[in-house]
DNA sequence: CAGGGTACTTACCAGATGGTCAGGATAAGT
DNA sequence: ACTTATCCTGACCATCTGGTAAGTACCCTG
């Protein structure tokens, strides 16, 4: 299944650390953790077999190890890859100018655009999140600093009359598990025969920003 | 893992249709849809083991295949059982004497009430709500016919203009994300080391009986 | 052209998985 | 006492799983 991929790695390739040797062999694993993105996110990491992504990248199960060392150190890869996706997509903002609740909008405004492009990445979340998943505390060591950055900052906010003073985590938590909530939304969307659109992302979008005004808000 | 095995089978032994001989298999029986739902729930299908079922309830695997013949065949059941439970919920509400906005609010109030005394359910349903997921087409038939006809409702409701005219069907598959992405909230507040409370819960809800205030309620 | 690193492959394996088959135990019916 | 049906189990198996070991082909560099 190709699915539909995406335009990535706009800033990606300058985030990642090792920048790996960028030869030939660059490309092919550059493919293995695409595939393995819409695999892990779809039908999950146990449904995923090692043999069956190399199938369908007409590519042998040991090229898979080779790169990765092992299944987890694939899922791994995959969720740093990602992590990396998303937080440069929060920095950007997180370095912008835009201040006060200009900041959260964008903010908001720039994960749903992230989701909107990759929505195998909230598939990915979602299934990374859950407790026993191998990969939640790599998915915890990589998102967990900007989220207490983010929480830091709404508190620096509350501290000075800007937001109105609520338990900042748990404004977080709810916000992501919206964001991750959309996997879900649109397959249940595909299930019912709907093709998704961006209306009802929007939807989705305008409701989490009430919810956040709503909370956040100092005048009401 | 006993789970907290809250307090189930109200309403689902009049429900569920074999009503199965009632003999002392049935005991054993109802004890591995329990531990099924809540390793697939969890863990999900692909990543619970028949044997290690069974070793959790000290039986054998043979046992398991013996009731429900298959692995798919034990997720068909665990589905059966649960759409049982959440059918009867509503049921009980559609057939109230509840009407207009005060119906919708019991609706959402009633489904709730379901996920806090099963949050397993919810996981359940999500595991299930995957496009790949075997039981997905057994979900829709144990669902569908109630989605339809609160739909159907919706729309009678809308005709007379005490709701405001909107896409009924994607009202309410946004409300079923939403509830069940309770599930995933829930596991994300446990990762970040919070126990979750009602109030987060509640928080939920009531954005939810915002939004859809905001969908149908004809006053603005 | 010798040597070494990179990318990928074939061959192979130990363990786990879902599932089959042939029973054994117990209780109820005749 | 014989049968029958329900419930459960031990022995066994084909298949798939992630993973190892040992190569092969292809650069590049000295």
């Amino acid at each position: 299944m190709p699915e539909a991929t995406t335009i990535r790695g706009t800033v990606r390739d300058t985030v990642r650390g090792v920048a790996r040797s960028s030869g030939r062999g660059a490309e092919t694993r550059e493919r293995i953790l695409d595939a393995a993105l819409s695999s892990f996110g779809t039908i999950g990491y146990d449904g995923t077999s090692l043999d069956d992504l190399a199938n369908g990248l007409g590519i042998r199960k040991q090229t898979i190890l080779y790169h990765f060392v092992s299944k987890r150190g694939l899922l791994g890869a995959v969720v740093d890859r990602s992590a990396a996706d998303l937080n440069a997509a929060l920095l950007e903002v997180l370095d912008g100018e835009a201040t006060d609740w200009e900041r959260v909008e964008a903010l908001v405004r720039s994960v749903f655009r992230v989701a909107l492009e990759q929505p195998l990445l909230m598939g990915l979340l979602r299934e990374v999140s859950r407790p026993g998943s191998p990969a939640a505390p790599r998915l915890k060591g990589a998102m967990g600093p900007l989220m207490d950055r983010a929480q830091a900052w709404m508190e620096r906010e509350m501290d000075a009359g800007r937001m109105r003073r609520t338990d900042a985590q748990l404004v977080l938590i709810s916000a992501y598990s919206t964001v991750v909530g959309l996997a879900t939304e649109i397959e249940v969307l595909r299930a019912a025969g709907l093709e998704p659109t961006m209306r009802t992302v929007a939807t989705r979008r305008r409701e989490l920003l009430r919810f956040l005004r709503a909370s956040l808000d100092p005048q009401r």
